[in-house]
Parts: structure tokens; C-alpha cells; sequence
DNA sequence: AGATATTACTACGGGATGTAGTAGATCGCA
DNA sequence: TGCGATCTACTACATCCCGTAGTAATATCT
């Protein structure tokens, strides 16, 4: 009856915003880059972000290769699969799903709504 | 571009077993009934769930009421509720909202997908 | 070899959370 | 009416996470 699955810290704001970075960029990048990616928003020290990158990296949210003495980071997953898998997760932890994604549809724009029943169609489409 | 809605914190495991005891009571409890259901799972002093309980009125994800000397605390919201609410919160941080509701779809499971396009054609009928 | 770039390791403060003790108020009962 | 049980309010402390960054060591370029 307890929803035992523990929900993953959501990262903090210079973590979130360093691997919107990695996101945007769509290739790995540098300490480096994404410290000059950076530079406009915030005054952060080199080895800040080195630090954020690393512990994005423990926590398996980004992967690194090498790149001669450097490392590149990348996103460990999209943004939307990393969103879809968010949802999922508050989802598990509704006790009852039912309700929980009635509520959900019930504050989704209209919009929103169009693009669901386009992808549930799709998925019907796919696999009957 | 930057997502700047920040993520509630996520309950910890103690608060989140707490919250439990209130949704699955479906009526106040006092700081003794709580600390009586749990004693099944956990050993925790009394004062221990007062405080947890207290910390999430703070947060306002709980509220109480007095009941003669003690104090009787509900949960603010409906588990379900919390629940839709974080997928929004999740779905807010996905850079791209169609995607992640594509992938979204695309991981939940047949059942849920049907109860999707259920909730979804009461909100049609609903709302035109 | 010296200057430069880059990493690895370490550190520190603040806030959140788990956990609980103590003092003080209050209520029922002998 | 004073005692014990009950309950709250306040305080405390350890730990972990995160923002932030310094220092030392290593590798690279010239």
C-alpha cells in the first residue's frame, strides 16, 4: 500500500540549469563551454561547474567521454524523456492511478488534451 | 528557454510515510494515531511524528484542527491531487510538452492508456 | 622547461530531514 | 486539590544535498 519507489531529488537550480545547457547544445560540451554558456546568466568559478557536471554525472544524469585532456558531458537522456519519466514517477506514487491521471487530464490545456488523444491514437495505431 | 517553475522539494521518506497514514485514514488524526499506525513499520518516539507533522503544516501539506487539548491533522490535498500536480510540475520542465506527453503515453501501460482516453472524452463531452 | 589548461580532491555554509529530549500547560481522577 | 497522564511548543543535533570555490597535481603546447 506504500508507494516504496523514492522519488528522485529533483536537481537543484544550478544543476537544472547546467544540464538545460547540455540539452540545448545537443552535443557533449566541455567544462569549459558550459562555463562560458553560463557566463551570461551567472558569475560562476570554473570549478563550479566542473563540480556540478561531475555530480550530475555520479548521479548518472549526464555521461562523459574523453576528449584529449578534457572531458565532454552530455545529457544522459532527453529533456522529454527525463519530463515523461518525472511523470511517471509522480504517477506511481498516486495510490490510486485512476484518479490521479483523471485529475491530470482535468489541468491540461486544451491544447494539451488534442496532443494526448493524437498520441494515444498513435499508440493504438501501433500496437492495436 | 530556462524553466524557471522550481520543483516542490519531494517529501522525505518519513514525511511521505505520514502523509500516507492521513490519506489512508481518510480523517484527522491525532498525533497519537499516527504515531499508533506507524508503530507496526517504525519505532519512532512521539514526538518525532509531531514534529514531522508539524514541518508539513508548515509546508501546507497538512492541516489541523483542535479536537479538545490535541490537535487532529488531514492531509491538504488528495494523494490523486498531489499527484496530478506533480505531473504538471514534471511536465513543465520538459523544454518540449509534446514530447514528453508523447513519450509519456508511450510508457504507460494499456489499461492506463484506455483510462486516459476515457478521462479524455469526459472532458470533450464536458467542455465541447 | 615554463606557461597554460584541466582534472581530482577537499572544504565549507546553509537548508532539509530524521530523530528525539525537555519544559510547560492541561485535564481527569483519587 | 494535588498527582499523574497527555499533549504541545521549543530546542537540538547529525546527516545529506547543493551552491560555491580553492588548491594541488597532471598533462599539453610552445
Amino acid at each position: 500500500m506504500t508507494s516504496d519507489e523514492k522519488a528522485p531529488r529533483p536537481l537543484g537550480d544550478l544543476e537544472r540549469l547546467v544540464m538545460e545547457q547540455l540539452w540545448a547544445a545537443g552535443e557533449p560540451l566541455t567544462v569549459r563551454e558550459v562555463h562560458e554558456r553560463l557566463a551570461g546568466t551567472r558569475e560562476l568559478a570554473y570549478t563550479t561547474v566542473m563540480t556540478v557536471l561531475d555530480r550530475l554525472a555520479k548521479k548518472k544524469l549526464t555521461e562523459r567521454e574523453r576528449d584529449g585532456k578534457a572531458w565532454r558531458y552530455k545529457a544522459a537522456a532527453p529533456r522529454a524523456e527525463m519530463a515523461a519519466d518525472l511523470m511517471m514517477d509522480a504517477l506511481d506514487r498516486a495510490g490510486n492511478r485512476r484518479e490521479a491521471l483523471v485529475l491530470f487530464v482535468d489541468q491540461v490545456s486544451t491544447e494539451e488534451a488534442a496532443l494526448l488523444r493524437e498520441a494515444l491514437a498513435r499508440l493504438e495505431a501501433r500496437e492495436g
